[in-house]
DNA sequence: AGCACGCCGACT
DNA sequence: GTCGGCGTGCTC
């Protein structure tokens, strides 16, 4: 009898492993590598559902085998590519493969699944690999789409599009990977005009279990597709992948939030590397992982020549100046669109001294303070209530920002007549009507309207710069830079409150310059992209303090960085000696873990983060 | 996760 | 003497 590996999805660290079973005879037929098998588990009554990534005539196992009770799908429901995918992802990590194949395998729909297999009968796969060309040179980039959404011909859909296009007449694959359903909606339209939604797939959490699992099984089955979604697509099967597209990959949205803690970045970097693919990054601004990966060589870097929308920069420290003021009763009184992107929600984004004009700062956390919607002056990080004196003796401030309701009040007592919309993160509008509308708009919320606005102003750039943050800059840039991209093809940005070096770089729109400088400054001074920060949480001090002794001792080289988070340790390393570290950290966690006296039941003793962002 | 094995306290 | 507490460890 031939024997089968199964592995189980299980965060449990014991069964991180395969396991081998016989294949009776009576299933011999059915069982390929990938199909879901039900199996005896350990003493248990109850079968446990597996995945075969294996068939073998021998095995490893000395003890004795059991057999493999029943097929549960019929059809595979993982590549090899994807196992492989999420091996790698687990030890760089340091999670458990278990895990991430939760992420790779959606949940099964019987339902979905007898429909497929109906219109399988009908319709069956193209079959690829007899006529698939070997890989060509794998392309690595990153892309800077114009700065004008509205030129179709520089807007990133295009760029894929037109990319994909020619992979699909090969019939091999292509991985699409989205921040946000926003970009999921452009993205679908575009294909729709494009003609090729019936070579699309899409694998999106936001889509009902039926839809989910028959998308699942059209990508692990099909060839020659366009799989795309947001971040948990970058474990999606995609066969004969030849390329991958990552659109602004510094979003926060790429990250997991969960263990063990991936972003799509670096999971899709790992992905190119396994199946020898093409992998290109697309932003209006990189981030300064992308940014380092071009200074390094390792990314080639292709800028469009596209025109760029006139820039205006106003150095007034009022958040909108006169001239501005005009700017938007003109362009309101044309009948024409104007955004104004502002930092946040409530009534001040910072609060200013009058005396020095120094923002304000907490005096035990050194964050801004803000007024908060009771309008008393407060820290964001701690929330502590301020003082009313400055360092500099002085007793008085007043907001350098307001927030978008004290500003939407100001905005319409001076533009009685003009319509004003608000979108945020918690009442988000998509798209409006082209006319003399007045939108006031957070970050990532900027709705769109065709032909573009003609006039965009970045109302709060000093107070998003004012965050004490490391990716302060970079994610401002972000911000900027897609607001940016909404303005008409005559339109005009207006930038706020910005001196110096970076208000010519930004004159310029020179976004990778801005990112570059900064990622530089950061590199020298060992903060990240190029060294990466780890977090070791303990759900107890005894522990705590167990792993730290144990790190100091086993791993030298690890340097700790203080925190003043309870419990937790955090070190950096440099970006190259991931795996090595996390190799290391793995035998001193288990043993410490397995070892403990104090932890609960069912609870785990240390959580473990190898890229913890905000740790510094 | 389950589930059995195993070695100490209170019960007919 | 035995019933049962849940700490420890294994599951192909």
């Amino acid at each position: 009898m031939k024997i089968a590996s199964v592995v189980f999805n299980s965060s449990l660290p014991q069964l991180d492993k395969v396991f081998d079973y016989l294949i009776p005879d009576s299933l011999a037929n059915r069982i390929v590598i990938g199909v879901q098998v039900a199996v005896p588990f350990g003493t248990s009554k109850n079968l446990k559902t597996g995945i075969v990534i294996a068939i073998a005539n021998i095995s490893a196992h000395t003890g004795i085998l059991s057999e493999i009770a029943e097929v549960v799908s019929a059809l595979p429901v993982l590549t090899m590519e994807q196992y492989a995918l999420c091996k790698e992802v687990a030890i760089r990590q340091l999670g458990q493969v278990g895990e991430l194949l939760g992420t790779a395998v959606p949940k099964r729909s019987i339902r979905a699944e007898a429909n497929f297999l109906k219109s399988l009968k009908n319709d069956p796969p193209k079959t690829s690999a007899a006529t698939a060309p070997k890989k060509i040179g794998a392309i690595r980039t990153f892309f800077s789409p114009g700065l004008l959404d509205e030129d179709s011909q520089s807007h990133w859909t295009t760029y894929i599009i037109e990319k994909a296009k020619h992979q699909l007449q090969n019939n091999r694959g292509v991985l699409v990977v989205l921040p946000d359903f926003r970009e999921l909606a452009a993205f679908e339209e575009a294909l729709q005009l494009a003609g090729l939604e019936s070579f699309s797939c899409r694998q999106s959490s936001e889509d009902t279990l039926q839809i989910r699992w028959t998308n699942h099984l059209r990508s692990v089955n099909d060839s020659g597709l366009i799989v795309y979604g947001t971040r948990s697509a970058s474990f999606a099967a995609c066969n004969d992948l030849s390329s991958i597209f990552i659109l602004d990959d510094g979003d926060e949205s790429h990250h997991e939030q969960g263990s063990p803690y991936w972003n799509s970045r670096d999971v899709l970097l790992q992905r190119s590397h396994l199946e020898q693919c093409s992998i290109e990054f697309i932003a209006h601004s990189p981030s300064s992982e992308v940014s380092r990966l071009c200074e390094l060589g390792y990314l080639d870097q292709i800028t469009t020549t596209a025109h760029k929308p006139l820039v205006r920069i106003s150095i007034d420290t009022e958040r909108i100046d006169t001239e501005t003021y005009a700017l938007i009763a003109k362009t309101l009184g044309d009948d024409k669109p104007v955004l104004i992107q502002i930092a946040n929600l409530g009534y001040a984004t910072a609060l200013a001294c009058l005396s020095c004009k120094e923002i304000r700062r907490c005096d035990t956390c050194h964050s801004s303070l803000w007024l908060d919607p009771s309008r008393t002056a407060r820290c964001r990080g701690c929330k502590k209530t301020a003082e009313n004196i400055c360092s500099c003796g002085g007793s008085s401030m007043r907001p350098t920002s307001l927030g978008s309701n004290a500003l939407a009040e100001q905005l319409t007592r001076s533009f009685p007549k003009a319509h004003i919309i608000h979108s945020s993160g918690a009442e988000r509008i998509t798209g409006i009507e082209r006319k003399g509308t007045l939108v006031i708009a957070t970050p990532g919320a900027e709705p769109s309207v065709a032909g573009g606005f003609n006039l965009v102003v970045l109302a709060d750039s000093l107070a998003m710069l004012g965050v004490p943050r490391l990716r302060g800059l970079e994610q401002a840039c972000q911000k900027w830079s897609n607001a940016i991209a909404k303005t008409s093809f005559d339109g005009l940005v207006v930038i706020v409150g910005i001196t110096g070096v970076l208000a010519e770089q930004l004159r310029n729109l020179d976004f990778s310059a801005v990112v570059r400088d900064d990622m530089l400054e950061r590199c020298e001074l060992g903060l990240p992209p190029a060294t990466r920060m780890l977090s070791i949480s303990a759900s107890n001090a005894i522990d705590h303090k167990r792993i730290s002794e144990a790190i100091k001792t086993e791993i030298a080289e690890l340097e700790s960085i203080p925190t003043a988070v309870p419990n937790t340790i955090v070190y950096g390393y440099p970006i190259g000696a991931g795996n090595t570290v996390a190799s290391k950290l793995k035998i001193l966690v288990n043993s410490v873990s397995k070892s403990s006296k104090n932890k609960l039941p069912g609870q785990r003793v240390l959580f473990l983060n190898m890229d913890d962002h905000k740790a510094i």
